[in-house]
DNA sequence: TCAATATATTACCATATAGCAATATAGTCA
DNA sequence: TGACTATATTGCTATATGGTAATATATTGA
């Protein structure tokens, strides 16, 4: 019963590369600005190789820009979306933690 | 430069459940109302173990709530949130696709 | 209790990917 | 051109995970 078998697949393939905590922590990174690799590197303590890789996924994606100056390479958000993203889903899992301590209580007393 | 490691954490874990479109058609099957396993299964053609691995991780998250009704058990989405989601990435993709297609139009006449 | 059905779990394989070290590429300056 | 710096790529390993077949568990009804 595929039901838009190729949007699902493309929706998925974006929500991977949101599914991996250092790549949102160079996101996270970029939120104040642009941003070189040099910098991002010294900024979230990742190895060299590794951020470009983050990085090129994340070029690919359409969530970062790249823009060389000289021999240095600025990447920035390009998709604001992101933190809309970010924050719906964090706002929900405050309020998930939120109902799981309060049925911990209810049991604390119930027993 | 850990900017709250665990927030990031619990975030990408979120997307993590996200980022399968096996995963993403379970939901969308579930988006019209409960189903038990063997409906789902029906509907997705999808193994029976494949099936209620996905349905475990998605409870998991607190995506999806399960209510056992005899020897069947009821799978029903607790979190809409997921929907505004799909939607918000999805018409992003979509004005990222038109923009490239706007792209290769410039191309073709600049050539 | 036994048989039948629904769901979950386990064991296994194949594939994907994060991380790292080493190497390659490209731009800048002398 | 050659040295230097910044970034990218490659090759590799370890780990995670999706898929499936086989098995286990649980509920219902005879």
């Amino acid at each position: 019963m595929e039901i838009n078998a190729g949007a699902l697949a493309q929706l998925a393939d974006y929500f991977k590369v949101l599914s991996e905590s250092n790549r949102l922590q160079i996101l996270c990174c970029l939120k104040s600005g642009s941003k070189n690799v040099t910098e991002i590197i010294a900024q979230t303590g990742l190895g060299q190789a590794n951020v470009s890789k983050h990085l090129k996924l994340l070029a690919q994606a359409g969530i970062v820009g790249r823009r060389p100056v000289g021999v240095q390479i600025y990447y920035e958000i390009t998709d604001p979306l992101i933190f809309e993203l970010c924050e719906l889903v964090s706002d929900r899992l405050t309020v998930n933690l939120e109902q799981r301590s309060e049925q911990l209580k209810t049991m604390e007393i119930s027993k």
